[in-house]
RNA sequence: GGCCUCGUAGUUCAAUGGAUAGAACGGCCCUCUCCUAAAGGGCAAAUACAGGUUCGAUUCCUGUCGGGGCUACCA
């Protein structure tokens, strides 16, 4: 089945080409999007002001032929407004009919990709031996809700959680093993005892530089495959993933994959050598880098930069003069495994937006030795304190994931606790944790990824106004009718037995089945542009129409047919609400 | 310096080149003998500045001012 503005595009396609002919280029599909203020109706079309030119033809006179063209079109009255707007009125027979047809359809209307991908997203990506902070927020649950939603449109979604464990800070770790290291302590708590050893190190270093060697050191050895620190670090990341496996299961957030950086520790020499080979890469001040080829022009040329007038070189380095790999040469290997071991068509990155220019050399680079595929830098805007500044707290420490998480949690619970107090200790906790989590991952998903932040903790924890509880209980809502419905024949039209009429006559009930009509549209958009925000505001706009609904139109006291249309709206709700919140990987609960 | 990016109500955020720029929080009014008031209904309040392209610009282009990022051996 189409989308509503899928169907009305086809017919006005047609009618322009009935009306202008050859004139009408052959490829041309008439652009059909929602109207923003719903006094102009529910879809509108500009193409006969986009037209108006190529076709020599007054706009609104263009326009008009159309609305007299579209006159008998049963799904929508079509009017002119205007410089050449149409308009279309989507009638209340075209909803019912789009209810019905939800109704009977597990996807709820929303059609799967044409072009399904094998598609790996590599999102997350934290640092062993060094905690999860809210810088990882964004990345984590973005990448997540896009996998989800990929996996929904019928694409195959491979998650890899590349993370950092070959890295410099495993000098000071080793280093602080060593020398600081509680074992007594490690048993207890390994990961906060592993993260104090790396913060006493990292601030040790800073005052003594001698420590910094001691520690270049540790890290050598490490690299030549000392037995010894090999040992400790393989400790080090399985304690490290013990830790992070608990807050994403917390956060219900899983990979398939976990290949990190070491993973690809043999592959780097033989990738230097054969792009060196090839021609691709050369010696430069000692390096191996890649330069550019030439093949852009110099402004969209990822390896060159406009310095004092002139275009300088900004390689990508991918063999260090000491021997030593970088990030580059680790991304081109992770690449290349990708592409053959997973059979990988597009590669999705959810990074942040300062390393643009490191993906776009990435990318750059896989162009010179011929492979292509659909590779984007999914890229996102930076979290800021009050100050404007990358956030901090007031000593200068990031803030755990861990200790954001918790809070949420505990506000959550003090606001259940209030609310709800007749509930079990035990469903209130459960409750407190689904608000809270959710909270969390609402305030990121609604809003527009390329955008800097301000953390604030009152805001991403928020429990009132735009916000996932705002969301959950309408759901809340929602079920507590349904449980409350004890009706056979409900329960046959539901089971495809029997037809629900649905009646559309209060504006209430009309604008709810408008909004549940376009949860088809809202999704296939929302992973076109990788912009969870899309959905989550198209839920939030449901659960807002619900809740006025529910004020305003009696669902369980209301009489035979206006009582079945209704439940039928709830029962649709619900399962918008359901199928809409799994993919933001969020969760609903019964009661709270 | 150059390149990228951002600048929207008091605050935090929205808005594929579309019509009278949407929300939320905060502020001020209303609504629970009624399906969960964690709700609903209403009021006041904004596109940094100057040009340009266009039938139409928060959106595209140019410049100014102001934040942030990047700019060869960290990831």
């Amino acid at each position: 089945m189409m989308t509503l503005p899928e169907q009305i595009a086809t017919r006005l396609t047609d009618a322009l080409r009935a009306e202008l002919g050859d004139a009408l280029p052959s490829d041309f599909c008439a652009a059909v999007t929602a109207s923003q203020d719903l006094r102009y109706g529910d879809y509108q079309s500009n193409a006969a002001m986009v037209l108006a030119k190529t076709a020599r033809r007054n706009p609104r006179e263009l326009a008009q032929a159309m609305v007299t063209r579209l006159a008998d079109m049963l799904e929508a009255e079509v009017s002119l407004a205007g410089p050449g707007f149409i308009n279309f009125r989507v009638t209340a027979k075209e909803y019912a009919a789009r209810m019905q047809a939800m109704l009977e359809d597990e996807r709820l209307g929303v059609p799967k990709t044409k072009s399904p991908k094998k598609l790996v997203i590599d999102f997350s990506a934290p640092n062993v031996a060094k905690p999860m902070h809210v810088g990882h927020i964004r990345s984590t649950i973005i990448g997540d809700t896009l996998a989800r939603l990929a996996r929904f449109m019928g694409h195959t979604v491979i998650t890899d959680n590349h993370i950092g464990d070959w890295g410099t800070q495993f000098g000071m770790i080793l280093w602080g093993w060593k020398n600081l290291l509680d074992q007594q302590e490690l048993e207890r708590h390994p990961i906060e005892a592993l993260l104090a050893t790396y913060k006493e190190v990292n601030k040790r270093c800073k005052e003594q530089p001698t420590l910094l060697e001691a520690c270049k050191v540790e890290l050598v050895r490490l690299q030549s495959g000392d037995a010894e620190n090999l040992s400790i670090w393989k400790r080090c990341i399985e304690l490290t993933k013990c830790g992070l496996e608990k807050i994403y299961n917390r956060l219900d957030i899983h990979f398939d994959y976990w290949l990190g950086e070491s993973f690809y520790n043999e592959a780097l020499q033989p990738l230097v050598e054969d792009l060196v080979v090839r021609g691709i890469a050369r010696e430069s001040e000692g390096a191996i880098c890649v330069f550019s080829d030439g093949a852009h022009a110099p402004k969209d040329d990822p390896f060159l930069i406009s310095k004092d007038g002139e275009w300088q070189p900004v390689p990508a380095i991918i063999r260090k003069a000491d021997g030593g790999f970088l990030y580059a040469t680790t991304d081109l290997a992770t690449l290349d495994y990708r592409i053959r071991e997973f059979q990988a068509d597009s590669i999705w990155y959810v990074v942040g937006a300062p390393q643009e220019r490191h993906f776009k050399q990435i990318f750059d680079i896989e162009r010179m030795r011929g492979v292509t595929g659909d590779f984007r830098h999914v890229a996102f805007g930076s979290i800021l304190g009050k100050d404007r500044r990358p956030f901090k707290t007031r000593d200068g420490e990031t803030v755990s994931l861990q200790d954001v998480m918790d809070e949420a949690v505990e506000r959550a619970a003090s606001v259940v606790d209030e609310k709800s107090p007749d509930m079990s200790a035990e469903e209130k906790a459960a409750v407190a944790e689904a608000i809270g989590i959710g909270a969390i991952k609402f305030a990121e998903l609604s809003q527009n990824r390329l955008s800097d932040y301000i953390f604030d903790w009152d805001k991403m924890l928020s429990l009132t106004g735009d916000t996932a509880p705002y969301l959950q209980n309408s759901y809340v809502r929602v079920r507590a009718i349904e449980r409350k419905i004890n009706d056979p024949v409900f329960a046959a039209a539901l089971s495809g037995a029997a037809r629900i009429q649905f009646i559309l006559t209060e504006e209430r009930e009309f604008h709810l089945a408008r909004l549940l009509a376009r949860f088809a549209e809202v999704v296939p958009a929302t992973l076109d542009d990788c912009r969870p925000n899309l959905l989550a505001t198209y839920l939030y706009e449901l659960a807002r129409a619900f809740h006025s609904f529910y004020e305003a139109c009696p669902v369980l006291r209301s009489e035979s047919s206006t009582r079945y249309s209704r439940l039928a709206l709830c029962e649709l709700t619900s399962r918008v609400l359901r199928l809409g919140m799994s993919l933001l990987g969020i969760r609903l609960l019964e009661r709270m």
